[in-house]
DNA sequence: CTTAGTTGTAATCATAACAGTTACAACTTT
DNA sequence: AAAGTTGTAACTGTTATGATTACAACTAAG
């Protein structure tokens, strides 16, 4: 199973907003078509991101912009707030261990920790990137080239 | 999302098979008892198992055994055994990013190696998880009592 | 004040994955 | 031949995802 497609959305809709900062005023309409799915999607995304103290959006007038500063902002940051464990882990466990035998009573206790571990692991690793890297990259990447972008491009 | 339950379950599987080994015929049945899931999904983890080369299962008189040593069974192993993810990634991506768009265009060059790094760090931490680890912390908490199961405990 | 554009959210729908369950053919030992 | 087990197919119910439509609430511009 996979981790769902919320999360990158959500990145790339960041990167939006930073990259077109101040040149284009980024509508959930509008990175909807650069990260081609539907704009209510956006707009949840948006929700989370909101909720999570990364962006401000704009009612009525339209358009989201960064909350924080974009090196202060960490993929893990991201993650927690689109991937809503909630409590849970990133693993799920069966529900029913039979507690009368010995492996079904002791294989929370054996295992949980290593999934915690794993799951440390993993987060540490994300919250080692921050939007400011990336945002770097893609200007390195992109040219001098003034920010402008084609909707419907692909759909 | 969630991984799915499917990895602590066959991690359940091979703790019983070893835990039980030589004292009681580890059948599908059985192994469902102690996990509190159907058979069927024991048989089909099972065969996972196999087709990983991890355990082999007994066709016709029932039972299943180890096909490694448990010093030289990860966790990652089992992991990559049950987790299916068959040649896509752990994160999954938007599948239309908009090529006209300078961010949809480098959104994959700048974020996949981000998204390998922390799956790797994820399973990084699995491979470092022996069987024979798991087992040897079961029959430190378990005790010297002999190894049996009463099947039906929660359900 | 009206209009246009946008956000936030609800409601539906289709799809996919998961897990439970039943059923049954094939296999092995007794 | 009989009993028990595996492997697998088929069906069901549940949950999550993502697409889509619709609409009330809000803001700025004219």
């Amino acid at each position: 199973m996979q981790i769902s497609s919320r999360f990158t959305i959500a990145v790339h809709t960041l990167l939006c907003i930073v990259y077109f900062d101040g040149t284009l005023k980024t509508t959930s309409n509008f990175i909807a078509g650069s990260v081609g799915v539907n704009p209510v999607i956006i707009r949840k995304t948006l929700g989370q991101l909101k909720d999570a103290g990364l962006v401000s959006v704009e009612a009525g007038v339209g358009g989201a912009s960064l909350a924080k500063d974009p090196a202060s902002i960490t993929l893990l940051d991201v993650f927690r707030a689109t991937e809503s464990l909630g409590g849970d882990t990133l693993f799920s466990f069966h529900e029913r261990p039979n507690p009368k035998c010995p492996v079904g009573r002791l294989v929370h206790p054996v295992l949980d920790g290593e999934l915690a571990a794993a799951q440390a692991a993993l987060e540490e690793r994300l919250r080692q990137t921050t939007l400011q890297d990336l945002i770097e990259r893609v200007a390195a990447l992109s040219g001098p080239a003034a920010p402008t972008c084609e909707e419907g491009g692909s759909a």
